[in-house]
DNA sequence: CGAACAAGATTGAACATTAAACCATTCGCC
DNA sequence: GGCGAATGGTTTAATGTTCAATCTTGTTCG
């Protein structure tokens, strides 16, 4: 399987991959720093975000997860937190009865309006007002190959097929 | 001061700003769920790695924390772990007796080793072969530039000047 | 139907990170 | 020389995150 050794990266490669390191941990630091004068994380924001731009300002839950990359177990617990601020409140779900829905309240909805301003300077001021328009739009284009590769993981990912199967 | 109302992303800088954002939550997954595998984190392995690479397999703190763009806290709780596995010590610092040094063990050294290879083609296979070495380049031009905005902070940057300077 | 399995979400404990206070050393400077 | 501020690191507690177990509802299929 492993015939040839590891593919290191070339010189140039290594050098783009550190940049990217900590550069894209440099940015995720500054975008966090500037939002905590607002009293949230950016994974935070991120979540009462999605939710004010969806229909009727609610999503389920999977579905955020999903959208903002983070585990269900980690949404349910920062969305208990956006509860108690009486920024989020929780829904049972319609046709689903194992669903639940997060939906923004009106404060909560209240707190994206007066972040939003703040926090788009902030990313203009750390991310794109340092680039040229076209740098801009080629890092977004690649991130969003980056991003696009995984929608269609291989139906076998994980490997908790130890056995048993009808097979056995 | 703020006499014109934020400056919004228009469309296309939106889906760029989104596309990086999702983008790079992902990969960051992608390559820590990799890491762990070998019972590590990719904060970890960062640290390792940037001591395998020092002269003497050993940095400051301080440098180390700034290199790898953690707080000194996170770094001192950080290596505290580490030792524990036998992976690094540390050790005082000669010049300066505030200052100490965290240097990699043998076992930590062949540590970085082994994973590194499993490491460079987790970074492949969810980053680099995902583009085209035109695309890679750019991202890391383009990164390297919101790394280095930051190297010089304006002077003032902490506002931790409440009062009773020289002219007060 | 109903038994097994999958999906959606939560829980609680272990673990990691942050924030603020703290201690020791060194620097700046009169 | 010595006082006050700055630097380097650690500590503690509070806060967040992960991991595995659990509970409930849905789905599949014999």
């Amino acid at each position: 399987m492993t015939s040839s050794g590891p593919r290191w990266l070339s010189r140039s490669e290594q050098s783009a991959w550190r940049a990217y390191l900590r550069g894209s941990r440099m940015l995720e630091d500054a975008l966090d720093r500037d939002l905590q004068e607002h009293g949230l994380q950016l994974t935070e924001y991120e979540i009462i975000s999605m939710l004010s731009e969806a229909p009727r300002h609610r999503l389920r839950m999977s579905e955020l997860a999903e959208l903002v990359v983070q585990s269900r177990s980690r949404l349910t617990h920062t969305a208990t937190r956006l509860e108690k601020r009486g920024w989020v409140v929780r829904e049972p779900c319609e046709n689903d009865r194992r669903g639940v829905e997060l939906v923004l309240t009106p404060e909560g909805r209240g707190r994206v309006v007066d972040v939003s301003a703040a926090h788009v300077e902030s990313v203009r001021r750390h991310l794109v007002d340092l680039l040229s328009p076209e740098q801009f739009q080629a890092v977004g284009v690649a991130m969003a190959q980056v991003r696009d590769a995984k929608e269609d993981v291989d139906p076998y990912e994980d490997d908790d097929h130890a056995g048993m199967a009808t097979w056995a």
